[in-house]
DNA sequence: GTTTCACATCAAGAAAACTTGATGCGTGTG
DNA sequence: CACACGCATCAAGTTTTCTTGATGTGAAAC
């Protein structure tokens, strides 16, 4: 058996279940995605994607709790940023689920 | 840069999420988890799950829909299995997302 | 050809998630 | 201190998703 990553715990279904369901909306997605080039404050997020200040703080709020995202308060500012462990230890649940799906099913009856 | 995948076509954001949609269910997750061990066929899987037939019909639907799943009819039964390729481009876009990701913001104000 | 079996589909209701506008709260600014 | 700003939170309504039980369909068994 060939390991699929190195030295990442291995994510519960019901963790990973969290983090589907927090990535499984498309204006998520879209945070997800500006905030893979590195830190943003919700202000930039909000003026880059176009959202109502209410909105996006809900959706931010989802990631984080998913642990998804962290945030960091700064004076008046708060900037989010991507939590790459939670990304990688996803990646890695669905990567296991590969490796023996091939296996074809004894005939039912 | 690394490459993460190596030869699977990337994933738009918007299939990502129709992925990221039909996995973000505990009832379609335990299915993703029995089918990782080998294709099954619909009767195994509902006892296995202990779920009820139309219950069943409906979340592999949504799984198959989203490309997660293929099947296959054999006289009166019908097998499903996971579609690899589906996972691994999926992984691939998460993977995509952690290159970048720490780099600091720029002061706001 | 009728019955049975394995499964899909449908319609109606229940539950969960999302949006919107209003309000609250902490932190700087004058 | 009073005010403005950046953001979180709340309540109400809307939309989406899920569940349940009933019905439909095609393939085998009789």
């Amino acid at each position: 058996m060939l390991a699929v990553t190195v030295g990442t715990p291995l994510l519960q279904a019901e963790q990973a279940c969290s983090l589907f369901k927090a990535l499984a909306d498309p204006i998520r997605l879209q945070v997800v995605e500006v905030l893979s080039s590195g830190e943003r404050c919700v202000c930039d997020l909000g003026a880059d994607l176009g959202l109502a200040q209410s909105r996006l703080s809900f959706h931010l709020k989802v990631l984080k709790q998913a642990g998804l995202l962290q945030d960091r308060q700064q004076g008046r500012w708060t900037y989010y940023s991507l939590r790459p462990l939670a990304l990688q230890q996803l990646s890695g649940w669905i990567l296991q689920r590969i490796e023996h799906a091939a296996k074809p099913a004894a005939p039912c009856g």
